[in-house]
DNA sequence: TATTGTTATACTCTATAACTATA
DNA sequence: TATAGTTATAGAGTATAACAATA
């Protein structure tokens, strides 16, 4: 089926709500696509990435960080748990908090992780330059801080 | 909590699939703050903002532009026929289709959702130039273009 | 054989409320 | 009283398979 040559698209594709959306399906098809089944969410990769470079870091400034509840870290950790790659241990400052750190095996797969986005975001962005990447990211950022200003804490 | 102060963000600052998760849950929360509690989802905004531009186009061709499959433009569209916005007719030529109308209280819905979408984009792009949100809108196409690529049909 | 609309269903992701133990 | 982690649960949102009617 012949679409978007018969149809009127351009309200549409002149709105950033659209294109992000698109952008995402985009970049979640592509990851899917590459990274095999048994891969982790990019939101994992993510998760190890951080405790990789914040080692003890708590599970609520990552969600925090990486905008998801305290309620859903318990799972998404927990799986990192159980396939080995983390270990949760108690602090001795705080004894509420519980630190993060990775296992060897975590760091291997934080690792790979890494290479895995990395690769998919070079395929993502391959026709663009590297000023457009930056441009990219940067105008992303500046989206993201202006929602700050338009909606309360 | 402090957190952006004391952590380390640099790779996750870097990524593209990061700042497109965080754009879009920042533009998610300023329209549903904005929008107010009984709103239509952007998605059904675009949906009979596409139906008012291209009166009898179905439901099929619809989904194939939003990126939704056939399955859940049913519930979709349901919802909008129960608000009395849009009327489903059936077509002349192909019988098998479906064509999409919007009522006259469709058409009210449509220019106030566009109102209520155009006011969100402004909003969340007060602090851009005219030539930035081109831009943005340009490179997030160039994603999209890009992953048709990358992956199978 | 392919496509449209449809039903049923399952899975992923996100959000809320309430509990506990600490501070 | 406020916060970290946890549990349970509900709600969006998305995806697949299968069917009837039609092309």
């Amino acid at each position: 089926m012949r679409v978007r040559d018969d149809v009127d698209t351009e309200w549409l594709d002149g709105l950033i709500g659209y294109q992000l959306r698109c952008a995402t399906r985009a970049m979640s098809t592509d990851y899917a696509w590459h990274a095999g089944p048994d891969r982790l969410r990019p939101v994992q990769v993510h998760l190890i990435g951080m405790i990789a470079d914040n080692p003890g870091i708590s599970a609520a400034a990552l969600g925090s960080l990486l905008g998801v509840v305290r309620a859903n870290m318990v799972t998404l950790v927990g799986d990192l748990v159980e396939r080995g790659l983390v270990e949760r241990r108690a602090s001795d400052g705080d004894r509420r908090v519980v630190e993060l750190h990775l296992t060897p095996a975590g760091d291997e797969a934080a690792a790979l992780g890494r290479k895995v986005i990395g690769e998919h975001e070079e395929r993502m962005t391959a026709r663009l330059s590297a000023a457009d990447r930056r441009r990219l990211l940067d105008l992303l950022r500046r989206l993201v801080a202006r929602s700050a200003e338009t909606t309360p804490p």
